[in-house]
Parts: C-alpha cells; structure tokens; sequence
RNA sequence: GCGCGCGUAGCUCAGCGGUAGAGCAUCGCUCUUACAAGGCGAGGGUCGCCGGUUCGAGCCCGGCCGCGCGCACCA
C-alpha cells in the first residue's frame, strides 16, 4: 500500500475500486438471518429495471438508502438491504422488440416462447449493468442475495396473490372501457397515462331529429360519431328540454339515437349537446351504463377504424377516417361551425401515442376494500411518509381510488393464472388444471402487480423462510414521488392483506435532481449527467456528498458546486489525517486526554457533531447531516484545531487526543463518504478491520464543556477581528505585532500564536481592535498608517454608535419592554451597556 | 378548474417571530511546519408585490403577480 505522506491529495479512481474490493470480499453486506425485525434493520431498494443504466435519480436514492444502512451497521443493527431488479414488463419487452426490428424479424415471427426465451437471454447480458454501477457507488446491499420479479419463487408469490384476490372476489374479469395504447397493442393503467395539451377542431355538427327539425352537437372527434348511440342534454337545459325522450337520426349511419337528460352535459359548453359514445369516450361509457345505451366499438385494437364503421371508413386510421367523416359531413352540409380547440388529451406514458379509449375485456382488481387499512396506517403513523405534503397526496389518492386495470397485452411478465375451456370454462389457480382443451389467457400481469409485493416476496414469502422473519417489516423505504401510487401505496395494501403488517415504517420521498438549468433530466432532451461521469471525475465521495447536499424537500436543480464541495471535503480530510498522522505518536492510544481548553473544545465540539448528526439522519433531512459533516471538518477541525496545535509538542496527551479525535471524525462521516474515509482507517495506528464494520458511539455528555466552547469562541473572535483589522489597516498577515490582549485571561497566548501578536513588546498606542469578549490594543507606532486606523475607528465608532441607537431605541419601546419575554429584556440591557463600554474603549 | 409547493446575495439553496446565512462565483491579500481541488479577509440582499396581526415579520394571516407539481370528465 501507498504510503500516505507520499501523496498530497485524494485520488479517488487509485482508491475506490482497492476499498469497493475490500468491503465486497469481507461479506460485510450480507448479514445471516437472525434477531428480530425490531433489531434488524433493512431496506428493500426500489428495484430499478433489469435493462437500466444507473442515473441521476439511482444515484441519489443509492446514496439516501446507502448512508442509512452504513449508519445503521455502525450502530449495531444487523442490516440488510435488499436487492434486485425488476422484469419492466413493457420497458424490457419493447428493447428487445426493437433488437429484433433491427435484425429484421419480430416477436410475432418468432412465436411466444421463443420470444420470451430471448428475453431472458438479453437479460443475461445486460441485466447486471445496474447491479455492477451501484458497486461504483460505494452501495452495501446485499449483492450476495439478489433479487428478481421473475424468479421461480417470485413468480409463486404473484401467482399465489392474484388466486387469493381472485378468490376473496376483489380480482374479476370485465368488459370496460379501458385506457387503450395502440402502439403497444395493450391496455394501459390509469396511472400510465399523462395529459398533454392539444389543438383540435371542434365540430359542431347537425343531427336531424326523427320528427323533424335538427339538433346540433359539439365534438373533437367526428370520427367517433360512428358510434354514437345517444344524444345527451342537461335536464334544467330550455333549449333542448322538450326534446328529451324524442330521437334523433345519426348522419352517415342512420342509428336512431335517443335524446337523454344527464347532469354531466354542461349547458355552456359547445352547443350544450352532447353525443354518447360510450364505446370510445370515458364519460359517455358512464353514461352510456347510467341510461342503458348501447356500447359500439368502432375503432380497433390496431387504431384502424373496424368493419362496424360501414364500408367508407374500416380499415382506416383514426386520423383518415376523421378527414372522410367531415368531409362526407360537410357534403351533406351538417358542418355548422368549426373553431380550434385546445384541450388535455391522454397520452400512453410508455409508448408516447394518444390513448384511445376502447371498450375491452380485462383484469381488474377492486381497490376500495384493500385501500382502507392502507389509509389507516398512514393517518395512525404505523407508515410514517416525509416529507408531510407527500402523506397528504398519498391519502388523497386512496381515498379517490378506482379499479386498477392488472392484465397487459404483452409477452414478457407473469402471465396470468387463468384457464379457459370451450368459452364456458374458466379455471383460476397456480397450477395448471388438469384435463384436455384448457386454454390459458395469453397476457400477463402490470409490472407494478409485482412490485407491490417486493418487500416479503424478495424475502421468500408466502413460505416462512428465516429472511422473513428477520427483516420483515422493513424499516424504511426511500423513494421519488413519482411511484409513491405507482409502488408505494400499493405495496402498504398489499403487505397489509397478505403479511398482516406494514411492509415498512417509514417511508422517504426524495428530491427529483433536474438538470442545472431547471428542465428535466432526459435522454432525449439532451439534459442528462451521467453519475459514473461525475463519480469519474469527482470521486464517489463526492458524488454521494453532493446529491445528499442539494436534496431537499422538494425537487432541486443539480448542483456541480455541491458534488465540488463534496470532493473538497475528501481531499481535506485526507490531509487532515495525512497531517495528523505524520506528528502523532504512532503508539499512543486513541483517547480524549484534553491538556488545553483547544483540547476540550474540539471534544465538546465533536460531541456537538455526533448529536447533530445523529439528529439529521434520524430526521431524513440529508442535506443538513452531509453539510454538518463539511462544517464540522472544516471550520472547527482543520481550520482551528489543527491551527491551535501547530507549534505544540505532539506529546503522548495531545496525540491521544488527536488520534482519537480523527477516529471519532472517520466513523462519523463514513456513512456519507465511505471511500475516504475507510483508506484513511487503513492507516490509522491500531485500527483493525474495516472501517465499515467498526460501532459508533453516541455523543459523549462527560465530554461536553460550555466553558471551553465560551473561551475558544472568543479566541476565535479575537483572532478573526485581528486578521480583518489587518486587511483594512493594510498590515501584511506575516507582520508580528506587539500587542496587548485584554479579556482572554489565559487564552492570550493562543490569539498571539495565530494572530501573530507579540506580548512582550512594546510601543506607541495605535489601534484598538474589540471583539466579542474583550479587545486586543495594538502597539505598533509606525507599522499603521495613521490616516486609515483613523478612518477605521471613525467608522467603528459609527457602526457602535448604530448599534447603540437601536438597542436604545428598543428599550424606550414600553411595548417591548412590557411584552417581550424577560431574558430577551435583559440581553438587549447587557448588549447595549456592553456596547457603550466598547465605545469608550475606542 | 381544484389542491399543494416555491419565489431570500450574480448562481444553487438554508433560515421560518427577536439586529439577514452557507457553498460556489467576484475582488483583495497570502506559497505561515497537511491540503493551491490550499489559507486569510472583503464586497454583495428594500428576503416577488400590496395590505393586516404583533412591542417586533423573509418567518404568522389575507389578497395579488410569477414559476413548478399533483389531481380532475368539460365534449
């Protein structure tokens, strides 16, 4: 191993991947199951998707998930974090059909289980990369037990769960309207479809009524009026009422449609009339059910217009057949008007095409029962979900929960356990039935089926294995808020009714990292940053410090300057111990053995650290745990402590001290920067094993010394007045100067050291420079110019003087006075008399 | 449309009832026994706008303006 006095600054590529080796072969990610859940502690990573790349988002909730378990392994817990991917239906099918495109076949040409056994290969090759970039990371879970939503045993968890539902009666077959993705060929959940902005015409088109005269409806899909099988009004509407109960005659078809009073037509929109097609429109398929209408299907599975649209139109797109409908309206001149429109249109998330609503037999699961508990455990805090806006929108959601559409029409996934016979049939269960002519039903489970069950089934449930009942439930779960109905609440319900209890306690809904410029990170935006490009050139250290750093409660742009100040705290810690370790008497015993009031300062001040710290990851709030970190090391340790020393003999007090000062700092800060600080553990004298393994104490109350932090404050007071005094007098920083220290007693000495003063000398009165605590008078006769310490003091006095005139001010204030709290009163009296004597002084 | 969040130094963000903060950037000084990916210091803000509550308000309340997110059925 490098010497350390060799190198002067961190090089994290020469040290990341020696360290990642270390931890990996010592198995300190893989605990046996034992204990308790209580005792235990463990997280189940969200799985990221076996054909993914590590980015932003992984990286950040890495690092989250990461420093909690180092944490908590620190701090005695057998901990567990439980890894693996998941199969992403859609995502992973839609890769390879786009490798077969390119090799000029494709899934249909090559049959089911071919297809899917090629799934399983690309798997092989690419499902790892993930895995493999966590590593990179510095992440501890457990890589010796990996996970995957395929897995033969997975798979009896998900099939097990879909016949128990389907028994319980909460998963049934239906015939419903459904949110059709026509570029997948499947239908797609509720939550798998975004609204988008679009500019349509809207038509108004005249439909004549059977007894005579016309009655004009309003629409941005002439098309579908193909299938309309109704003609809506509102029932307070004079305009329409006498015609409810008539009917009116569909142009181009010539259905006759009944004319319908519903409370959902709205009178001012359009013409306030509405045509009914329930077959491909949302609200007319609850109208449609609310009236007994008929429900035709125009538009096919493929997007193309059906045979039931007459002969003009099938076998045309949507976009064709609404050129020849209005052309063939317009003919027949039933076109009134027609105006742009813009409105909100439903787009597939997965695929990027417009959804068309289509009428469609599916899976469904009935959500209302299951929603409760999980709605329970959030308003009692068996869940606990930070930040607090997130409990509000999970709830809200659950609240207003909907039947969620489980089967897809896709290749890749569980398929479902249901066999049909003869179209009389219908057999559901997890082994295939026995008999001749079954037919199982060809599509497969939504991947977020799975998902839900990710906490227990990784840990081998339903049977009760040893990993069960060590780590389940699990502690936390940290996560974005874009899966929090996706995943999240689904997991609460279903760990609910199949293990009995929360899959978790709390759960952390992290910032989402945009690019700097305030868009979103995307591929195709150009806007991402890759975290290995970033870990390349700044460390994972720095990487891990800076994402927790800029995370917040809300989403955040990504900030180099952070993964930079992150890198620098390395660095600094590096030379830190670099230093330290090259003055201290190697065999000494790391202990707090304070000779100075410096010495009990930096162990009071550490015990501050560890609190805060401690507070801060108890909390979730990671920025302010990474930046206590910074802070700590920096503006107490390395800019002050090691300052005070220098010049002071490293006796056996003092390198006890120290080394157990570094070691304390090192097991402090390695949940958030492992990498640095394990090398530097490496070197420390007497430190054995890893430092990833070694137990953290809590703050020491024996340790904590007011007196101490009162008098190095004002030291640092002292020293920090004088090197400002010094820039404005113009006196160069290496300039000794004799001086006269009021108000530190004892402590003079150590202002002198790192100021530069000289106590002994003597010479003419030149400058008084107060601070907090006392005043240091300068001697130095002609080193000043005269002109500036005059100018200084004249604007000292002024500043005094503002001062004073405030505090006055707020003390003639009788409503202060009399209504401010007390101790406040008596600050403000001491502050102002204080501030007159240093008026005096001057 | 309803709901939530955010507008604080040039930039990214803390602070959320008692005299405005950090990191980076800028400027000046400085190679003082670790660290130039150093050290020290300085400048820089009517805390989006208007009212109100309070002895006292970035901080609480109300109303505007701007930005973002979530939910939602206006054809």
């Amino acid at each position: 191993m490098t010497s350390l006095q060799d190198r002067t600054r961190f090089e994290p590529a020469e040290v990341e991947p020696r360290i990642v080796d270390r931890w990996l072969s010592s198995g300190l990610h893989h605990p046996e199951p034992d204990g308790t859940p209580e005792e235990n502690y463990s997280i189940a990573i969200p799985p990221p998707n076996v054909t993914g790349a590590l980015h932003m988002g992984h990286a950040l909730n890495g690092s989250i998930q990461d420093t909690l378990i180092r944490y908590h392994r620190m701090r005695g817990r057998r901990t567990k974090w439980i890894l693996g991917t998941d199969h992403a239906g859609i995502a992973t099918q839609k890769q390879v059909e786009r490798a077969l495109e390119a090799e000029g076949t494709s899934r249909e040409a090559l049959g089911r289980d071919a297809f899917v056994e090629r799934v399983w290969r690309w798997r092989e090759e690419y499902g790892g990369t993930i895995i493999e970039q966590l590593k990179r990371l510095g992440a501890t879970a457990d890589f010796d037990d990996e996970r995957f939503t395929l897995d033969e045993s997975y798979v009896e968890a998900v099939l097990k769960v879909f016949v128990e539902l389907y028994d319980k009666g909460l998963i049934y077959r239906d015939l419903y309207l459904v949110n059709w993705d026509p570029g997948l060929r499947s239908a797609v959940s509720d939550l798998e479809v975004e609204e988008r902005e679009v500019t349509d015409t809207l038509y108004h088109i005249a439909y004549p009524l059977e007894d005579g005269g016309e009655i004009v409806v309003a629409t941005v899909r002439p098309e579908t009026m193909l299938a309309d099988t109704a003609v809506a009004v509102h029932p307070e509407d004079d305009r329409y009422r006498h015609l409810v109960g008539k009917t009116a005659v569909l142009p181009l078809v010539g259905r006759h449609l009944p004319i319908v009073a519903d409370e959902y037509v709205k009178p001012d929109f359009g013409t306030g009339a509405l045509k009914i097609t329930p077959g491909h429109d949302p609200n007319d398929f609850e109208i449609g059910r609310r009236h007994d209408l008929d429900e035709v299907t125009v538009i096919g599975e493929d997007g193309r217009m059906t045979a039931e649209a007459g002969t003009a139109f099938a076998g045309f797109t949507v976009a064709e057949a609404r050129e020849k409908v209005v052309a063939a309206l317009t003919e027949q001149g039933l076109i009134r008007h027609a105006e742009d429109h813009t409105h909100e249109v439903p787009f597939s998330q997965r695929s990027g095409e417009r959804i068309e609503p289509l009428i469609s037999l599916q899976w469904f699961m009935a959500m209302d029962q299951l929603a409760q508990p999980a709605i329970e455990a959030v308003r009692t805090g068996r869940v606990r979900i930070h930040p607090e806006s997130q409990a509000r929108r999970y709830l809200e959601w659950l609240e207003n929960i909907r039947p969620w559409c489980i089967s897809r029409q896709l290749w890749w996934g569980h398929q479902i356990p249901v066999w049909y016979r003869d179209e009389e049939e219908t057999y559901v269960g997890t082994q295939p039935p026995e008999g001749p002519n079954w037919e199982r039903d060809p599509d497969v489970l939504d991947t977020w089926f799975s998902s839900a069950l990710w906490p227990f089934a990784t840990l081998g449930w339903p049977e009760d294995t040893p990993e069960l009942r060590a780590f389940y439930p699990t502690d936390v779960l940290s996560t974005a808020r874009d899966i929090l109905f996706l995943w999240v609440a689904r997991m609460v319900m279903m760990g609910l009714e199949f293990t009995g209890d929360v899959p978790f306690s709390d759960v952390y809904v992290h910032s989402v990292i945009q690019a700097p410029d305030g868009r979103r990170m995307s591929k195709s935006l150009g806007t991402g940053i890759d975290p290995l490009d970033e870990i390349e050139a700044h460390g994972a250290d720095a990487v891990r410090f800076g994402l927790l750093a800029m995370s917040s409660s809300q989403d955040v742009r990504y900030s180099s300057e952070k993964v930079r100040q992150g890198q620098a705290l390395a660095n600094k810690l590096f030379n830190a111990a670099r230093y330290v370790l090259g003055n201290v008497v190697a065999s000494t015993e790391p202990a707090p053995r304070p000779a100075t009031v410096a010495d009990r300062w930096i162990l009071s001040r550490l015990q501050r650290a560890k609190a805060q710290f401690d507070a801060n990851v108890a909390a979730f709030d990671f920025s302010k745990a990474a930046l206590g970190l910074y802070d700590f090391v920096y503006g107490e340790l390395c800019d002050w402590y090691l300052e005070f020393n220098k010049g002071r003999a490293y006796d056996d007090d003092l390198s006890a001290t120290m080394l157990y000062v570094l070691r304390e700092t090192l097991v402090l800060a390695h949940p958030v920067i492992p990498f640095v600080t394990e090398e530097l553990w490496s070197h420390v004298p007497g430190a054995e094993d890893l430092l990833a393994t070694q137990q953290a104490s809590g703050p020491d109350a024996t340790l904590h010394d007011a007196e101490a932090e009162a008098r190095v404050g004002a030291v640092i007071a002292a020293v920090t007045a004088l090197r400002s005094w010094r820039d404005e007098a113009g006196v160069r920083p290496g300039e000794t100067l004799p001086a006269r220290v009021d108000g530190l007693d004892g402590d003079a000495e150590l202002v002198a050291r790192m100021a530069r003063l000289d106590l002994g000398a003597d010479g003419d009165h030149t400058a008084a420079i107060p601070f907090e605590g006392g005043m240091i008078e300068i001697r130095a006769g002609s080193l000043v110019d005269p002109e500036a310490e005059a100018r200084k003091r004249a604007a000292e006095r002024e500043r005094l003087e503002g001062e004073i005139a405030r505090a006055e001010g707020k003390l003639s204030n009788a409503g202060f006075v009399a209504k401010a709290p007390e101790e406040l009163v008596a600050a403000e009296r001491e502050k102002l008399e204080r501030l007159r004597r240093e008026l005096e002084q001057l």
